[in-house]
DNA sequence: CACCTATATAGACGCTTGTCAATATAAGGT
DNA sequence: ACCTTATATTGACAAGCGTCTATATAGGTG
């Protein structure tokens, strides 16, 4: 954001940047939401979590996700509230155990939004 | 991971839980690039700067991008090389200016990720 | 060459994140 | 009622992130 407007400063360069008149396009609080999702993947273990409960949607209590990772349980359960909040994944209490799915809404929107960013410059898949 | 093979112990509940036999599909190496590109996205600013680039490909320099944040020149440039080391965006220099492009194929990889979860378990939008 | 301009890098600093051990909560069985 | 088991929460601590100011680099102009 620097020089612009100089049309009368000779000691402008002949050649002039910052031409794109334009504005954000995303309202920011979209932004923000798109972010936290693609935060809350941005975790190779979630990545896997979720990979896992796409897999097997409905029959994975927290303890078979734990058994998957040499971590703690108490890191695997913060794991999943990262998620959760994201609006990613969903919890469903059985008995004394907790089943995990994923949110289907919640994926939805980021594969839609990166689709809605593909069709708009040359690059399909 | 608590109790599973307990058949002789009849201490054991009378439902037994950690059922799911099976291991993680994603090799760790993938599961790791997945998450660098999608933690890459995991921030407001840069969502919007990708979706500027994606609408606008290859009009755009740094100083363009500068324009529409209330941000310090160095922060963007941050900014800018968190996504091109993901491998979701692309830097040329044409004279003094640099300009900057979305990578198709980084992005085509998350869309393809996500189509793929999405495949899986019951839930297509 | 000396200077200017656009972008990148380095260093500092406060805030957030990932992890664990310890503890709390809640559901079931006896 | 008490004990056991599964999951969540709390608190601590090191590591990482986002931001800035100051400085370096590299390309262009006179």
């Amino acid at each position: 954001m620097h020089s612009k407007p100089a049309d009368e400063l000779t000691l402008t360069p002949n050649v002039r940047c910052c031409t794109l008149q334009t504005s954000l396009r995303l309202p920011q609080s979209e932004a923000a939401g798109l972010a936290e999702m693609f935060k809350a993947m941005g975790h190779p273990v979630r990545v896997q979590i979720v990979d896992l409960l796409s897999r097997f949607g409905g029959q994975v209590c927290v303890c078979d996700i734990e058994a998957h990772f040499a971590l703690s349980q108490p890191t695997i359960s913060h794991h999943l509230r990262v998620l959760r909040q994201a609006g990613l994944v969903e919890a469903e209490q059985r008995g004394l155990w907790v089943y995990y799915v994923t949110a289907p809404e919640g994926l939805a929107r980021l594969r839609r939004y990166l689709s809605a960013l593909a069709h708009q410059d040359a690059s399909d898949d």
